[in-house]
DNA sequence: AACTGGTTCAACCGCGTCTGA
DNA sequence: ATCAGACGCGGTTGAACCAGT
């Protein structure tokens, strides 16, 4: 017995969005905001969705400010430093890149990140499969090592951070490298992600400083 | 040109949490 | 304090696209 669907199922499109759906969502919610229900929203808009599904696509789509791919460098830091810390928790790692969602985050983290980290880590099985490689990544501990100059960075929790707020600047040391013979981005990570390397004190400093409070605020 | 396997990402699902009556 | 409905989240799916053969 399980917990009762959100919406008729048999009532409501699914699938992919209609230009004419986002134009009317959009047109809706700019002029009347979600009205307080989501759930409701559709009727009210005249959209045959589940309310849960137009939430998702406003969020995800059609809200102002959104990027869409082509993650930075200082993007790719901050996922992977705060992955390290608090671990899937895209909506709070998604909160500090500005014009981000959690759906794109945790893509871009299970298609490409992961891989990548893997690779510029473990050159020698480069050319193992994709599923082979995750498997890989999945029984490693999530605790990524991370390089003590992010300590530099500052998080601001998402009420006081602007819609269009510079991402924080990564440090001199991890934007410009080309080590290795690697390409910039493997080097980026390879220079930013030394397993080997890892100074504890760093992480415990930086977890208690800036990640924790921030995590706590976040708590729900 | 046709097929196949891999990759990407929008969308769905179900569960935990929140909120207001 | 309790409960039902709504919300928000992370995990998963599958269609579309791409690259290699």
């Amino acid at each position: 017995m399980g917990r009762a669907p959100c919406c008729d199922k048999t009532k409501v499109k699914r699938g992919p969005w209609s230009p004419e759906e986002d134009t009317t969502l959009r047109n809706f919610v700019q002029k009347h905001g979600t009205s307080g229900s989501w759930i409701s929203l559709p009727q009210k808009a005249g959209l045959k969705r589940c309310g849960k599904s137009c939430r998702l696509r406003w969020l995800n789509y059609l809200r102002p400010n959104i990027k869409h791919g082509g993650f930075t460098h200082e993007e790719d830091t901050i996922i992977l430093t705060l992955y390290h810390n608090i671990g899937s928790r895209w909506s709070v790692i998604a909160s500090q890149l500005p014009g981000r969602t959690d759906n794109d985050v945790k893509n871009y983290w299970n298609t490409k990140l992961k891989k990548k980290l893997f690779v510029a880590n473990h050159p020698t099985t480069a050319t193992a499969t994709t599923e082979g490689i995750n498997s890989k990544i999945d029984s490693m501990s999530p605790y990524f090592p991370v390089d003590a100059e992010i300590l530099d960075h500052q998080f601001l929790p998402p009420d006081e951070m602007p819609d269009c707020a510079p991402i924080p600047s990564a440090p001199a040391s991890l934007s410009n490298i080309h080590a290795n013979g690697l390409y910039e981005d493997d080097a980026f990570l390879v220079e930013s992600m030394p397993y080997d390397a890892f100074d504890f004190q760093d992480k415990f400093s930086y977890q208690s400083n800036y990640l924790e409070p921030m995590y706590q605020s976040y708590t729900y």
